[in-house]
DNA sequence: TCGGTTTACGAGGATCGTAATAATA
DNA sequence: TATTATTACGATCCTCGTAAACCGA
């Protein structure tokens, strides 16, 4: 057993189960990739994928236990390469943040502007998910800290830092007849086609149970995965938006109209996410400590010893 | 990055950075242990080994979070090998128990008879040692299966099972003044020389509580890690024994008087313990149900479920 | 001097790429 | 037919073992 076949049919399965694919991502030949995954099988005497004749199909019943091992191994391995690159030399290596749409649109421009300023030589990747998709990379050692709203806290293996809360606005076109309203009220928003986002989205469950509460019942025309989408369709005049204050632009947005409606709905807060019992660079610490600028470095210092280095 | 350089780290550690004992255990040669090694610090760029001239004697500061990782990445691959030569090949592999030494003497013989007959071609391993080792073996996976008292529950990482309780026994040599005695007390104890298990050891610590709770002095004179020893002593006639009830055997202890002390201690409590997340043969779980016999077939198959397979 | 580690070196294997073949959708 | 997986094959690289040199206690 050798960690590049174990490599190969991580990035097989990543690849969904296309070798030709797999072997560009790993920079090298299609038939390599094929003949090490062959090799393994046959040593440990087990078929890792179903295949329909030539092709791989899906992971076999012990070729799916097997990939959880395998996904631990290739994580493990990634951490090693952290560990050694921070004692090696502190400014280089790789930096991948997971987060959401609203994250990475309204609030890590700034954060990411003055990150790499610091660090020019770190390649740092945003990947953009929905808030399971961010937990899924924390955990896989895909990402290095995810940004998200609630979801990622519920697992205990990924430690998590609120980072601040916000509060929902409701944009509407102008002229609209609510925007005179003085106390905007549930019913208020039930009796106008409503665009939110999507409801696997950071907040949104919360937006529904606040209704569900009130047994009031929305009209929700159209859900969208990022507030640019849900302005638009405002602007058509297709319903009103309720989106996260920060995602509303005073100069950009000149044709809507912003509403705070905070009292309608509870603060969501924003969390910041690692994996725990993973090592932690320095340039990560760095990263957390610039996205909650609200942190004392006592605090981050406490933080950071529990988390060893 | 190789396996097989990460082997070799991870077995010199275990060797006590001993080279050339690590190459033993790895059925390999000496040079080629110590090469890859330095191909993998070359690679990696950072010493793992802290040397006192050529002689390694320890791990360095990066060298220690690297060997973390690298366990965990070695007992992922022995999950491999578990997961397939279950797929493969029902009945054949490995399995260690990791034991205390009252369970290996008195409890383990009968299932291990058993189970070695119904897997003729399982190699069994037993290691003995004290309850920390134990779970450190656990956790490890360096040991399918823990057997101790109390001290494996407290991490969440392992999967406890209680198997049965017990009670102590008080021993003496034949003619000592308390054989005569009816109601033991803490206070007869106290005013003979005790000789018990090592404070360590499973229960002891229950046992030293008591003690201190009903503010009694015992005077222990000589402390073991196994009954075998203490009985020893005890027919020097150098003090009276306190040992697990079924350390006693009426026949072959025939020099020896056991009163039943269970009204002075609360009773102790035996565990089975296996790692979460971590794949469970057929056989581990046939030696479990062997082990406790009083649990159903449907308990277990609850306990199966869960840990899935 | 002895136990232990590294160097040197050569044989045997393994890996990887190109090219060709086979099979699937 | 086009995409994708497997076979074939050869060059290169790597691994591993023996022998020898080297170092420390």
């Amino acid at each position: 057993m050798k960690l590049q076949q174990l490599r190969c049919i991580y990035e097989v399965v990543l690849n969904s189960f296309n070798i030709s694919s797999a072997a560009k991502t790993m920079h090298t030949s299609q038939p390599g990739v094929s003949k090490q995954i062959q090799l393994l099988e046959e040593e440990i005497g087990v078929k890792i994928f179903q295949r329909h004749g030539k092709r791989l199909v899906g992971l076999t019943d012990p070729g799916a236990k097997v990939f959880e091992s395998i996904s631990e191994i290739i994580r493990e391995s990634r951490n090693i390469k952290n560990i050694t690159a921070e004692y090696e030399n502190n400014n280089e290596g790789k930096f991948t943040i997971a987060t959401t749409h609203t994250q990475a649109r309204y609030k890590l421009p700034k954060v990411v502007e003055t990150f790499v300023k610091k660090y020019p030589k770190i390649n740092l990747n945003i990947h953009q998910g929905n808030p399971s998709q961010v937990t899924e990379q924390i955990l896989k050692g895909e990402a290095d800290v995810g940004i998200a709203t609630e979801t990622i806290g519920v697992n205990d293996k990924i430690f998590c830092i609120p980072c601040y809360s916000w509060n929902r606005s409701l944009v509407m076109p102008k002229g609209h007849p609510l925007e005179q309203e003085e106390s905007i009220t549930l019913q208020h928003l039930a009796s106008y086609p409503l665009i939110t986002y999507d409801y696997a989205f950071t907040g949104s469950t919360i937006v529904s149970k606040v209704f569900k509460e009130a047994n009031v019942e929305p009209n929700i025309m159209l859900t969208a995965i990022d507030a640019d989408v849900i302005k638009t369709y405002v602007n058509l005049d297709l319903g009103i938006g309720l989106i996260a204050e920060m995602a509303f632009d005073k100069e950009k947005d000149r044709d809507l109209i912003a509403k705070d409606v905070s009292h309608l709905f509870p603060v969501s807060t924003t969390f910041i996410g690692i994996r725990q019992d993973t090592f932690v660079r320095t340039f990560t610490c760095d990263f957390i400590r610039m996205f909650i600028p609200h942190m004392t470095d006592h605090e981050l210092k406490i933080i950071l010893q529990k988390r060893q280095i």
